[in-house]
DNA sequence: CTTGATCTTGCCCTTGGGGCAAGGCTGCAC
DNA sequence: GTGCAGCCTTGCCCCAAGGGCAAGATCAAG
């Protein structure tokens, strides 16, 4: 005959985890002798191996009774479904272990497989970390807001990418960020930028546009969290040239 | 800028938990819009999900700052560590969900693999389940109280089963279970058991035989659990076999 | 304007034990 | 026989990582 503490370590658990499974009424308490210690037998080592086999499956100590007292159809099926559940958490585990690995990277966490090969190819061209963080983070939030459209414009925008006058005027973009708003090269920048928009998929072109609200297409242009003087003259410069008899023209995928 | 709860459902976790981890610390509070509600941008949507990937790695809580805040080299060495452990945690789990298939064969849960082949041997001999379980249960305990003992034993008990005319005993005391314990067959019976006894390995030849103690010798006899009168007297009569001029014989490895 | 969903804080509840206190046993050494 | 270390007993509070509910404010839509 065993003591709790014997018992315990030959269970690999702890004599307090016996006492827990007492107290539940998983465990029948178990004899005790003259000196009121708990002595346990063949039977009670079963049972506990049997709960403990159970616990460590990760199901419920109060679905273990349950499971155990079960008829031997019953129980066959709950060992299945215990099984099965076990095998779905080891799969997710799988998962979130590769997952691990792209820590560093938060565009491969937190986007789209599309956006993330889009800035896996913005990342080649050579901006400034700072234009590359704010373009990850217009995706992220947009693809926050509203996922099916960000995944949408997505393919247009990576095709973007092979027009080497469009990648000219994203590096020179880059390179106005910190220039004053009156410096006369914005102008050529500006030029450039509206050749491009006018071949470019307009957002209104989008199916269900109406249902893309403004604080979205704006974050899909680009701009988030940078404050730019020069940017924001850009902006203004753009808007002259596409759109000479309005003042809140269409913004234009991919301007920028 | 997103609510708790599109933040919350975009990450993959409950608004109390985006909460619990601003409390902690981990997640640093955004700003309050007008009315007081929290608003989250870009660099909230990397790190919370930065946070759930190590949280759902199995990361404590109180671990993760410490992980995101490191330099580079420590903060590849904890992932490389995280990743370790949950890979150790999956195999774990693999072994957890391969043991739920023996959960109604307590011989496979509780016993060395060497006493689980005793086990299915025994069974393929056709005793009495009462009998089956006796045997079984001694082996559990004595296993519990004394595993290296029971290890060291088994080889030649396994052998033993070699015997026709100790399976022939064994089967002998199974059908006297439940005889007077003056039936005149149980004569018959105690001379076999004699003269498989006398050419059987003693208990007292064991290494370390001074380290056994008495009551895992009575275990490996097999009676546990099972009140026979004609055991008993079965018992009586070997004795007076084996050791005519004792009354507190040794007890014979295999007897039964 | 109402209704239902969502936000705020605050508080207690849960699971599966861990740890400590204060006292009683036991077994071994001296 | 006397110590002393190590085990056992019960009872109590504590932990992580949230869940759930209350009571009130706010928002979005019909």
């Amino acid at each position: 005959m065993l003591t709790i503490g014997q018992l315990a370590a030959h269970a690999g658990v702890t004599a307090k985890a016996i006492r827990v499974y007492h107290a539940k009424g998983i465990l029948p308490e178990p004899e005790r002798d003259a000196s009121g210690y708990r002595r346990y037998g063949a039977q009670a080592i079963i049972d506990l191996t049997r709960i403990v086999t159970l616990a460590q499956a990760g199901v419920p100590l109060a679905r273990i009774p349950g499971t155990l007292d079960a008829d031997a159809d019953r129980f066959g099926q709950e060992i299945a479904q215990i099984e099965s559940e076990l095998r779905t958490r080891i799969r997710e585990l799988e998962q979130r272990r590769a997952r691990l690995r792209h820590l560093d990277q938060p565009h491969r966490l937190c986007l789209p497989p599309e956006a993330i090969e889009y800035m896996e190819r913005v990342r080649v061209i050579g901006l400034s970390e700072r234009h590359e963080h704010a373009i990850r983070d217009g995706f992220i939030l947009s693809y926050a807001l509203a996922p099916d459209i960000t995944r949408i414009i997505l393919p247009a925008r990576t095709a973007l990418l092979d027009d080497t006058e469009y990648v000219a005027v994203l590096r020179a973009y880059d390179d106005a960020i910190e220039w004053a708003p009156d410096d006369p090269r914005l102008e050529k920048i500006a030029d450039a930028a509206a050749r491009i928009a006018e071949r470019m998929t307009m957002v209104s072109d989008l199916p269900d546009f109406d249902q893309v609200s403004p604080e979205t297409i704006d974050l899909l242009s680009g701009h988030v969290g940078i404050e730019s003087a020069a940017w924001d003259r850009l902006d203004e410069l753009l808007h002259e040239r596409l759109v000479p008899g309005r003042d809140a023209p269409t913004t234009a995928i991919g301007e920028m």
